[in-house]
DNA sequence: TTATGATTTAATCGTTTGATTAAACAAAAA
DNA sequence: TTTTTGTTTAATCAAACGATTAAATCATAA
């Protein structure tokens, strides 16, 4: 039987392994990672980590999929309902970009280990489904001409990528700009609003 | 003294070596490209890639200051002028999808290879002079009443952002999309257009 | 043709890496 | 306490890796 875990507060060896995998993995990527580094964050020794979780592939795949079903119930509590359209940008770029706050590397690893392995995401994501109400909601408010035409993978385009470049490009510009962490952290949440409004501007026509 | 090479069309195989390692090099990182891969892509021996290049370190050096360069010389050349502030944004928008058509995944690898080592980019790009003149424009326009007041780096970011995200995401958009290459190809000549409206669309007041 | 220097290659070196083993340790059951 | 089962670790392995060596090959100059 296993052993008795997580006293009160106490964090299990299996746990503390995977979230230092997911530290590790996210910042580094999955070549870059050696399985020493994450028993070094982790602070117990390498067979640990192959006795808890196999391989470091295996290992690799539980974090890549957190991270894939965490990004898909963003999206789908944000698209996947009847609220007007303009809410829904409002929306995203508000709970997105204080989600990636909370995990600023993830943008990258994923768009990173989607390149190496572009089915990757398979298993975790449908796309489809999560898009369905958006596409059919932008095809509707174009035909009542109340915005423009516009593809749903160029509409996606523009609000990820300016949720997500300010944190692709994170070391970049703090670096090249000099900027502190609190300018960069005003320059994140001036994006909440600015971005909803660079969107609704172009989309919505004015009559 | 070096023995003849480039006779007529044909390439050195100092060349052949840089030249895959900056395919192998953009496509899979530093840490996920062997050296072997390099060799392979080259047709050549290991020890061919070091006799030219010394080093794994080196020839990445090499890759990537070209890069770099590349990128700062578009970026100079489209800023770092005269122009009205509203074809510059379309001229970026434009010469600059077209030169990522081109190398579609130098800007996932910059991105990546910043992560791991911030200072890389300090030998090859100044940020601050190619685009002191597009922020003294940004200031100016703003005090006159024409376009709303903005921090260069929203700025950049919502035009770097808007015009880069799609190469960023290519792999999965196309995966999870099944996009053919043509529907790609049509999707990233519709953003030349699309991502200066937005941006001018936003910027530029209405009296 | 021969001699010289540049280039290319097969073989190998020492280190790093993912993974395993066997022994030590710890906690619960008998 | 003793036994059993689960956990942790030091030591080690085989393969992969960046790099080097020494010999072979090639092109030009003498």
């Amino acid at each position: 039987m296993t052993q008795e875990i997580n006293k009160s507060e106490e964090i299990s060896t299996e746990e503390r392994i995977k979230q230092a995998a997911a530290k590790v993995f996210t910042q580094k990527g999955y070549a870059a990672t050696k399985t020493r580094d994450i028993a070094e964050e982790a602070g117990i020794n390498i067979a640990s980590l192959h006795y808890y979780y196999r391989s470091k592939d295996k290992l690799f795949e539980i974090v890549i999929g957190n991270a894939l079903r965490q990004f898909s119930k963003v999206m789908d509590n944000i698209f996947n309902n009847d609220n007007p359209l303009d809410e829904k940008i409002k929306f995203f770029a508000d709970r997105y970009i204080t989600f990636l706050k909370e995990n600023p590397n993830v943008p990258l690893f994923m768009l990173s280990e989607s390149q190496r392995n572009p089915g990757m995401t398979d298993k975790f994501m449908t796309e489809e489904k999560s898009l369905g109400k958006l596409e059919k909601q932008l095809r509707t408010l174009a035909e009542e001409g109340v915005i423009r035409e516009i593809h749903p993978a160029q509409f996606m385009l523009n609000l990820v990528g300016l949720t997500a470049f300010p944190f692709l490009s994170k070391s970049i510009i703090m670096h090249k700009l000099r900027m502190s962490d609190e300018q960069y952290d005003q320059l994140l949440e001036e994006r909440k609003k600015m971005v909803a409004e660079i969107l609704i501007n172009y989309l919505y026509l004015k009559k």
